[in-house]
RNA sequence: GGUGGGAUUCCCGAGUGGCCAAAGGGAUCAGACUGUAAAUCUGACGCGAGAGCUUCGGUGGUUCGAAUCCACCUCCCACCA
């Protein structure tokens, strides 16, 4: 690692939005191997890509050697966290929270070590929420809270404000719950600090205050950035929606293809939020970028490393090679072996319908998930931006399917490469 | 419980009886230019290859005709109690 320290590192980095006292926290953390927690809360069956700067920032400080725990928010899920929503949301059930809970747990583990005594710990909040009555709670953990408090956070107050729209109790009362966390991780595994997006001051903030007073334990808390984008749209999306770290749900490669269109204005930002290269490396890479002129490095070398370190090597090699075949060079160097390879690496899919003839490319392709509506592909036909093994198409040969996938107009028998406009690709088979 | 206000296509937000698949903006997709970048310009943007079909919280009704009018219902907001 670097000769920085880690608030250093982390500052340099551009990784810290707020912290409690920075000369304490910067001895704490000097002085004490330290534990400290991230807590993520189910509302979907993977985490994405907004979970993974405070994920790696887990392993940012375990690199340093501290301990992480990893909170999966079995209760927290339940309830709601309210912080900046501007709507209530809708309930989950019982089950699906669970079943999430699952998939995360799985999930995280594959980021941070949790194997030996000594390394990370990954709890579940619901452990130490379900059994405890409504009684106790209130009396113990509620009596610590004044609602003009919790009213004054920022977090809620758009909330109570706001003109058309709410805020359930449920929700409200989600601060208590997730202070309470750290008062049960503080008491049972001396958890001293919390980190949170900066969405979660609020929350942090309330639970310091709930350490101090139920365990006499002074902690701290520190929040990471909202990671933004140069032209002010959100990041972490694309058409198909939010970008997950499961493979099942964006793939190795289309995970990789997303850090490579990152925009010039962003992505030596994002190399510093993103991966573990040393800030000075990083640093090097823009001067040569900017020195060089025409196509940066930078998002290369930012999608390599993020994809290895979400999927592994062997998919990011695969995602490389999906590229390679794709967008260097023509397809027409593939053999067919290469064909077969690109399906076994990812590369979206479908085996080809036994009947063509009444099938417009409209439906066969919008099916295929290589646009949203037949509409679109109408709009693509327009503009003779699609592609069948290198033969543009247009409108006329929407109702053509049957000869343009004959099998004479086939790689190999079997294979047909579609493309629709630069950067969509699907494959088309034959059994 | 009372009174008043509100719910429009992914989001924001116009639209108060026909000219409305519904202004405008954003997001998104495609084209040109590029570097699978940005900016800019162009086109598309409910679904459908097409004929056509289905939308404006829900259900009924008035009308030749309703997102627009009426009744009831659901949810939200504000004030009062």
């Amino acid at each position: 690692m670097s000769k920085r320290t880690l608030i250093e590192d982390l500052k340099a980095r551009g990784l810290i939005a707020q912290m409690t006292d920075e000369a304490e926290l910067a001895a704490h953390l000097a002085e004490n191997r330290v534990t400290l927690y991230c807590g993520f809360d189910p509302t979907a069956d993977s985490l994405h890509l907004g979970h993974l700067v405070p994920l790696l920032m887990l392993k940012r400080f375990q690199d340093y050697g501290h301990r992480p725990i990893a909170l999966v928010g079995g209760a927290t899920g339940l309830i709601g966290d309210p912080s900046f929503k501007a709507q209530e949301r809708q309930l989950n059930s019982a089950e699906v929270v669970s079943n999430w809970s699952e998939c995360l747990k799985a999930q995280i583990s594959q980021f941070i070590h949790f194997n030996d005594e000594d390394g990370a710990i990954l709890a579940n909040n619901y452990d130490w929420t379900a059994s405890v009555d409504v009684l106790s709670f209130l009396r113990d953990v509620g009596k610590h809270f004044t609602v003009n408090k919790m009213i004054a956070k920022e977090s809620v107050r758009q909330r109570i404000e706001r003109e058309d729209s709410g805020i359930s109790f449920t929700e409200f009362t989600y601060q208590i719950l997730q202070s309470y966390d750290y008062q049960q991780l503080n008491q049972q595994y001396g958890c001293t600090l919390q980190i949170g997006g900066s969405d979660q001051w609020g929350n942090i903030t309330s639970g310091i205050d709930l350490v101090r007073r139920m365990n006499g334990a002074p902690t701290h808390g520190l929040t990471l950035p909202l990671i933004t984008k140069s032209d002010g749209t959100k990041f972490g999306k694309t058409e198909g929606g939010a970008v997950w770290l499961a493979p099942k749900k964006t793939s190795p490669y289309a995970f990789y293809q997303f850090w490579l269109q990152t925009p010039d204005a962003d992505v030596y930002r994002f190399l510093r939020f993103f991966t573990f290269l040393d800030v000075d490396q990083i640093q090097e890479i823009e001067d040569a970028d900017k020195a060089a002129e025409g196509r940066p490095q930078a998002q290369r070398i930012l999608a390599e490393e993020v994809t290895r370190l979400v999927h592994s090597e062997e998919a990011l090699q695969a995602a490389r090679r999906i590229t390679e075949a794709l967008f260097s060079g023509d397809a027409s160097q593939l053999n067919e072996n290469d064909y077969t390879q690109l399906q076994l690496d990812g590369l979206p899919a479908s085996e080809l319908p036994a009947e063509l003839d009444e099938l417009p490319l409209t439906s066969l392709l919008a099916d295929a998930g290589l646009a949203a509506s037949g509409k679109q592909i109408k709009d693509a036909l327009q503009r003779n931006s699609v592609m069948v093994n290198e033969t543009a198409c247009g409108l006329e040969q929407n109702m053509q399917a049957a000869s343009l996938f004959a099998p004479e107009a086939s790689k190999f028998g079997r294979f047909y490469l579609v493309k629709l406009g630069k950067k969509k690709h699907h494959l088309f088979f034959r059994a």
